[in-house]
DNA sequence: TGCTATACCTAAGATTTGTAGGTATAGCAG
DNA sequence: CTGCTATACCTACAAATCTTAGGTATAGCA
């Protein structure tokens, strides 16, 4: 009943993942985020916590990202936002990603010179 | 005149990269490697050495590839080519691959739910 | 009382990659 | 013949990212 754990597949698509979720929903807090992409991907891929607490805590330090801390049903949450820097650089990680994903699958698929 | 290196952006695909070219070429050796995938990308992508022949070493060192030594023009080539666990490996990384991108497109383009 | 879900966090280690070197031959330009 | 570029291999160290494996705490249900 429970997938198995990401494979290490790709390492360096959390950070731009949290951006993007940042980008289309404007507020949203850690657990959150692992809930959604769980939802998103039909529980196929789990963000461990281990990782986004570390990478949210690194987005957050870098500018990208704004804290607010709410009390919800008794528990904390906090709430991270993009900044201003965070929209520009959501823009262009994506593009960046897009652009390499493009490469990779030039390599992958072999088209030329065969 | 010179691109930019890498981003490190998706560290994990350059062993899926190694394997899709030598199921396609069988027998290919380490700089061939390097000029294949800026053949490819057009130049936008370079396999820096540093990365590439550890990774050859460790493949080599899990069984799914095998080496072989040839003189070119005065020249040493070793030349890796899968063997059968690494011809099966492959088929499993690029569908585990294949699979983790599906996932992380759904999770970037955010289509359910909205 | 205990388990699950919610909600945050950190530390230690593994893995992967980039940077920055090193060695050596061949060929061409000056 | 000297120096530079291309070819062809390699390693060591550091940086970055992620997994594993914990820890703390509240709420709710069995």
């Amino acid at each position: 009943m429970n997938n198995p754990p990401n494979a290490q597949l790709l390492k360096g698509s959390l950070s731009v993942m949290i951006l993007r979720l940042l980008e289309d929903r404007e507020q949203m807090y850690g657990y959150e985020i692992t809930q959604k992409v769980k939802q998103l991907t039909a529980g196929e891929m789990a963000i461990t916590e281990g990782a986004l607490y570390p990478a949210l805590h690194k987005l957050e330090a870098d500018g990208l990202l704004t804290t607010e801390t709410q009390v919800v049903d008794g528990r904390a949450r906090k709430y991270y936002s993009l900044t201003k820097a965070g929209h520009t650089e959501a823009a262009t990680r994506l593009a960046d990603l897009s652009a390499f994903l493009q490469n990779l699958n030039a390599v992958l698929n072999l088209k030329p010179s065969l």
